[in-house]
DNA sequence: CTTTGCAAG
DNA sequence: CTTGTAAAG
């Protein structure tokens, strides 16, 4: 792992830094816990991180570059960047992007024919020892949502979970595409720890979005997605956040760009570092960094003692 | 006829007055004998005008309306507006417009089950006598194209002629069009003089575009189209402009948005007031307001003293 | 409300 | 290059 700069161990603030914090919610509901100081670096035990992976729902990776969500990720310096609904792939990916200095170690994946829809990549510091792309099932592999990244240490899977779409249309979908997903982390945690990283298109918990009474039935917050997410856990995994900050409310990873949600709060937590429970003892720390600007998500990022 | 105000009378002003006079042609292409100076307000006969009509192809009545469009127009302070490429009409029409106290009397035509393409408005100062839309044939009243209002002394047409197409794909219908709708301008000229008003998408001779050698098949520049335009001509109508100003080069209202056209002056003269030859005597004044912003056409403005 | 691709100009 | 659209979120 590379040594750290002053700067990077301060990147609490590296999204002030970069100019973009937003105008205060004038509820104030945005709590500083696990956004604002520095980073909890070491481990309850007190080893010091080693692996720093961010995660971050772009929509729309070329509209993202031109906000400036690259200049963020830069000051962030992640060993590792997942990006979902890149809404591109492989040359439409744009040169700023390809020719990263930091993360030259760039996987894409995109949908077959149906160019601005989905879409992931996984970029790394180091080169990992192999790359796979989608999860092993023709029916689920079609879309780009998925890159899994093999490190010495552990998996990194980059992944976006389909949505249910409006009026739950695609619900069913979903709910194969679980027990396929579900199955293929655990096929790969019998290998070797992983860190899922992305955006699982799930709300858990009440606690986990501004309006759970309201949401009953939208997607992301339907019974049969919670429940999808609660059997993902209980196959050996953790809600990285969640573990380390069991009660904080508020706490949001994505808002709709309708009506002003962003400025009042009302989001959903939908972005999330699940990880094998063999990792509690290496997490050091998982945090939401919403105050960035650049997409309808703000990214999240975990360090890890390896 | 309302008086004019002495702010009205120097229209030839409007476009700087708002503000959205462009940076000077690097090679002071434009010239300014058909723009810069006041109008000629009387007819050779030394009449003073009585009805004003400007005409402009707004690529989209909605974004220009947002680029200030409107606040030309109100200094502009035409009797009648003829609009083109709206790419709406009836309930779509923002209530700015619909609402416009100087132009009560507003009417839409649009294409059946086409919203954003084409379509075009006439909007009056006084209550036409009546008001028909399209050209009575079938094959060619179902892209809202034409306008007709008929006044006391001659009748207004506001047309937008079809575009022959990349590739000329159109160009076959567009000569069916051509023939149908001279037939149709010379039965309103059997009755009443006319004035028809709008995008005709053609440049007559080779001194009405940059570069004629370049766009012999280009569509707008065909054999076919400028024979159609001339054998209109030859029906007993007047290129109002070019009559006043058989010289002039340089003279375009139409400049692409590709590749900074209209900086350099590299356009097309594609608008026209087109009349019946009997309104030779009742002509002042044809101009291109070719500084005035708001879309990639600029306004023309018809003086005439009946 | 925003991104994307598309058709059209 | 810009408009408007649709699909998607």
């Amino acid at each position: 792992m590379p040594k750290r700069s002053k700067k990077e161990a301060a990147e609490g603030d590296a999204g002030e830094e970069a100019g973009r914090r937003p105008a205060k919610s004038s509820r104030g509901e945005a709590p500083a816990l696990y956004e604002d100081p520095p980073a909890r670096e070491v481990t309850p035990g007190g080893q010091r991180f080693t692996l720093k992976v961010t995660s971050w729902n772009v929509d729309g990776l070329r509209a993202w570059l031109r906000k400036g969500g690259l200049q963020w990720v830069q000051e962030e310096a992640p060993d590792v960047l997942c990006l979902q609904e890149t809404k591109c792939g492989g040359a439409a990916v744009p040169p700023e992007i390809r020719g990263l200095p930091e993360l030259p170690h760039q996987f894409w994946a995109s949908p077959e024919g149906r160019p601005g829809y989905s879409g992931v990549g996984l970029l790394a510091r180091h080169e990992p020892l192999s790359v796979t792309y989608g999860i092993g099932e023709e029916e689920h592999d079609r879309e780009g949502r998925v890159v899994t990244a093999e490190f010495p240490a552990l998996f990194v899977v980059a992944a976006y979970v389909p949505n249910a779409g409006r009026g739950l249309v695609r619900l069913e979908y979903r709910q194969r595409w679980d027990v396929a997903f579900r199955s293929y982390l655990a096929r790969l945690d019998a290998q070797k720890p992983v860190a899922l990283c992305g955006d699982l298109n799930v709300a858990h918990a009440e606690i986990d979005l501004r309006h759970p009474r309201a949401n009953r039935r939208s997607a992301g917050f339907t019974a049969e997605e919670r429940e999808g997410f609660g059997a993902l856990l209980e196959a050996g995994f953790l809600d990285s956040f969640r573990h380390l900050y069991p009660s904080v409310p508020h706490a949001y990873t994505f808002w709709t760009y309708l009506g002003g949600a962003r400025d009042r709060n009302v989001g959903w937590r939908l972005d999330y570092f699940v990880i094998s429970r063999r990792l509690e003892g290496a997490l050091c720390d998982s945090k939401i960094r919403s105050r960035v600007l650049g997409s309808d998500h703000c990214p999240i990022t975990l360090y890890l003692a390896l």
